[in-house]
DNA sequence: TTTAAATTCTATAGTCACTATAGAATCAAG
DNA sequence: CTTGATTCTATAGTGACTATAGAATTTAAA
């Protein structure tokens, strides 16, 4: 199949497509005479597994060591836990500063009502000091 | 004062100061003879709640458009209080949406233990699917 | 006064994961 | 054959920085 197909298949556009075979996620394709890169059902199921990663809010980074993880079949996959243990760490992180970063809006927010003037208002005031 | 003793006494970079006055955030400054750029109190104060602004992960787009009404004392402040407001969501959303994940994730990550190989791991087989 | 180190300058490129566009080439259908 | 669709590569842009290079200026010490 051809890239259009690909990306139909796939939900994945055409210039990630290309995007991801330039940042070595996918492999460079056999291509027609005219040039055009044609795909199989590898390279479906492989999009696929980087666009649920990706889903994941994964890095490329860290996809690309899964998938070389994902080429030896007989090693330990103990490197997958720890990385997604790690992964699950940063998003608890992310979640905790956006939590606090969401109070101390809501804070500022509370210093201003809506019949002030610029001069008077309680938020630009408490974003001055 | 010159560049290096804004950063120093503002915490920001003074490639980031350099930035800001390129994205009109700083104003062009005085510069000595010798073309080192000048600054004063009021440099200061407006670097402050630049910093300030980003610690609460507004963009430097909606910095702007504070700036812009802090230069009209005397109009009505419900446009930041409309732009706060909407900041809030946009955190809240992210926040929802990164719980979300951490659930997903925390799924998956049960789906394998630590003494298997990559071809069983659990997670590599529910990512492939 | 000279020298060397420190500070500052502008320009450019890179980070990350895309996304858009331009112009050229190929393909497919009428 | 023509025309529209598809595909190609190259390049630039997004947003908020961050780093580096080489040149110029300043500062402090000998």
């Amino acid at each position: 199949m051809k890239i259009g197909e690909l990306a139909s298949v796939t939900g994945c556009s055409i210039q990630t497509i290309r995007y991801y075979e330039k940042e070595n996620l996918l492999p460079s394709t056999q291509r027609t005479e005219g040039n055009f890169r044609l795909y199989d059902k590898a390279a479906v199921d492989l999009l696929l597994f980087i666009k649920h990663c990706r889903s994941l809010d994964l890095s490329l980074k860290e996809i690309r060591q899964l998938l070389a993880l994902k080429r030896s079949p007989g090693a330990q996959c103990d490197k997958v836990n720890r990385m997604m243990d790690a992964h699950i760490q940063q998003v608890e992180d992310r979640i905790a500063e956006l939590t606090q970063l969401r109070r101390q809006l809501k804070a500022l927010r509370r210093s201003c009502s809506s019949d002030r003037t610029v001069e008077q208002c309680g938020i630009l005031q408490n974003l001055t000091t």
